[in-house]
DNA sequence: GAGGCGCAAAGTGTATACACTTCGGAATAC
DNA sequence: GTATTCCGAAGTGTATACACTTTGCGCCTC
C-alpha cells in the first residue's frame, strides 16, 4: 500500500453527519467472519452496511465521497469502488453527477422483495425435510437458543443479527452456498424495508415462530413447514407499515427482525 | 463460497488478442434494451457479459485493464469499475495485485447453481399456474414461437438468448422484478457453467421442454409443471459434463501444493 | 416583492501519476 | 545442466488533477 500522502490535512472543515454513525468503535466486529479479507474497500462497504443496518444511517442520506473518504482516510477513488458495491446489493442508490445516497426501497419493492423470499424460503423448508440431517438439526436448535438467549436479555443488535441469521443458516444446511448468498442479500434488502416501513413488531414472536419451523422440520413435515414459513414471512411482512403514505422515516425506538 | 483455491488459476492464460472478441461491431445491439443507459462503464460491462456468454471469452482468460481500456478509448478507472461490477456478477475474479480472469466455476458451484434454479423455477411455476393471465399466457406463446423460429434457422447466439430469456419470462409473469432480476443473475452465470463444461447441448429438446412447460401452466397442473421445470433443468444440468477428473478446458494443471 | 438569471462553490466523472507487486528471463552459482 | 537470485518490464492499487455538472445564493429585472 503506497505511503499516505501529506496533503491529506487540508480540508478538516465538516465532517458533521455522518461521521458519528460510521465511527463507532469497534463497528466492524460485529461479523467476525468477514473481517479476513480487510481491503480498505471491503472495510468501508462492510461499516457502511452495518451503519444501515442498525440505523444509525437513515434513508435517503446522502453519502458525500469526499467525506467518507476522510473518515476513512482513503481517498475518493477507494469510496467509489465501495459505493459501487453498495449501489449493486441495492443499499444505495446512485444518482448520476448527484451522488449515493442510502436506498429508500419503495413499497412495491418492499413487497417483491418478500415474495421472492416466501417463494424461496417455502422451497427451502420443504427440501429441507427430506435433507436435514440430526446434526444440522442440532445445529439449528443451538441457533435457535442463541436468538431466545439475545431476544431475552434485550440485545437488540444481536437478536436483530440473530434472527436474520436463521434464515441464511437454513439455506446452508441444503449445503448450497449459492442460495445462501442469494438469500442474505434478500435479507439485506429487508432491513432497509424494516427500518423504512417501521414495525411494531414483536421480536419474540419471530423467535417462536422459528422454533415452530424447526419443530416442523424434525418432524419431517414439509407441508407444515412451508406453511409455517410463508406465515412467518407474512407475518413479518403485515407488520410492517406498507400502506402508501404511511412511510415511516420517523425512527424511535422498537426493532424490526425478519 | 467454497474457498477457490488460489493458486487455481496459475494457468497461464494466453494472452492472446481479447481485442476481437470485444471489437465485434455492433456487438453490444444484441440487447437493445439496455443500451439506453449508455455510460461508459455500462457499455464495457455488457460488451464482456456478451462477449462471455457468447464464448468469445473463455474461462481463465486474463482480462488486462489497460488492454481493455484501449479497446473501449477510456481509462483504467471505468474499465476497474465495470471489472468490479462484473466479478460482483461472478463472471470475473478478481485477484488481488494480479488482475481479472473470466471466471472458471467449480463443479460444486455449478452444482449449487444448478439446485439452486431448480427450487427456485419450480416454486415459481407451482406459483405462475394460479396466479398467470391469459394475456400473460398468450406472451409466453410468443416468445415460444421466437424461441423456435431461432432454432430452426440455426440462430445459434438467438436461439441461446432466447432460451436464456424464457426463465426470466415465466419470473417476470409473476410481476416480480427482484424475482426476474435474482433469476436473470443466475441465468448469465449458467451461460458460464455450460461453456465451461462444454455440453452436447440439443436445442430442439430444451425447445420442446420449454413448451410441455407452458402447456401444463395453460392446464393449471401445478404438480406437472414442476416436475417438468425441474426435469428440463435436470436434463440441462446432465448433458454438461460434470465430473471430476473430465472439467472443462486448461484445467490440467492440479494445484495440490507437495 | 416575486421571480428568473447567472455566477461561484461544491461535488461527481474521468484521466493521469506514482508506488508497489508480480512475473519472466538472464546471469550466476553449484 | 539444474537451480537460484536478481533485475527490469508489465500490471495492479491508490492518490491526485482536472473538467464538467449540479446547486445554492445573490443580484438584477420587472
Amino acid at each position: 500500500m503506497p505511503a499516505p500522502s501529506l496533503a491529506q490535512a487540508r480540508s478538516r472543515a465538516k465532517l458533521k453527519a455522518i461521521r458519528p454513525a460510521l465511527a463507532v468503535p469497534g463497528l466492524a466486529r460485529r461479523n467476525p467472519a468477514a473481517e479476513l479479507t480487510a481491503t480498505s474497500t471491503q472495510r468501508i462497504v462492510e461499516s457502511v452496511t452495518t451503519a444501515i443496518v442498525e440505523r444509525r444511517l437513515m434513508p435517503g442520506t446522502k453519502l458525500a465521497e469526499t467525506q467518507i473518504g476522510e473518515i476513512f482516510k482513503v481517498s475518493r477513488t477507494v469510496v467509489r469502488q465501495a459505493l459501487n458495491q453498495l449501489s449493486r446489493d441495492r443499499l444505495v442508490t446512485l444518482e448520476p453527477a448527484r451522488g449515493a445516497f442510502v436506498a429508500q426501497p419503495s413499497i412495491d419493492e418492499a413487497r417483491q422483495v418478500f415474495d421472492a423470499r416466501k417463494l424461496i424460503e417455502a422451497a427451502m423448508v420443504r427440501e429441507l425435510c427430506v435433507a436435514i440431517t440430526p446434526t444440522q438439526l442440532a445445529e439449528l436448535r443451538r441457533h435457535l437458543r442463541e436468538e431466545a438467549a439475545a431476544v431475552s436479555r434485550d440485545d437488540v443488535a444481536g437478536r436483530t443479527r440473530l434472527l436474520a441469521d436463521f434464515h441464511v443458516v437454513l439455506a446452508r444446511a441444503l449445503g448450497n452456498e449459492v442460495l445462501a448468498q442469494l438469500l442474505a442479500d434478500l435479507l439485506s434488502r429487508c432491513s432497509l424495508i424494516a427500518l423504512m416501513y417501521q414495525s411494531s413488531f414483536s421480536a419474540e414472536h419471530s423467535q417462536d415462530e422459528h422454533v415452530a419451523i424447526v419443530d416442523a422440520l424434525e418432524r419431517r413435515d414439509a407441508r407444515a413447514a412451508s406453511r409455517l414459513m410463508v406465515a412467518h414471512l407474512t407475518h413479518v411482512e403485515r407488520n410492517l407499515q406498507l400502506h402508501p403514505g404511511m412511510r415511516g422515516l420517523s425512527h424511535a425506538l422498537s426493532p424490526t427482525t425478519p
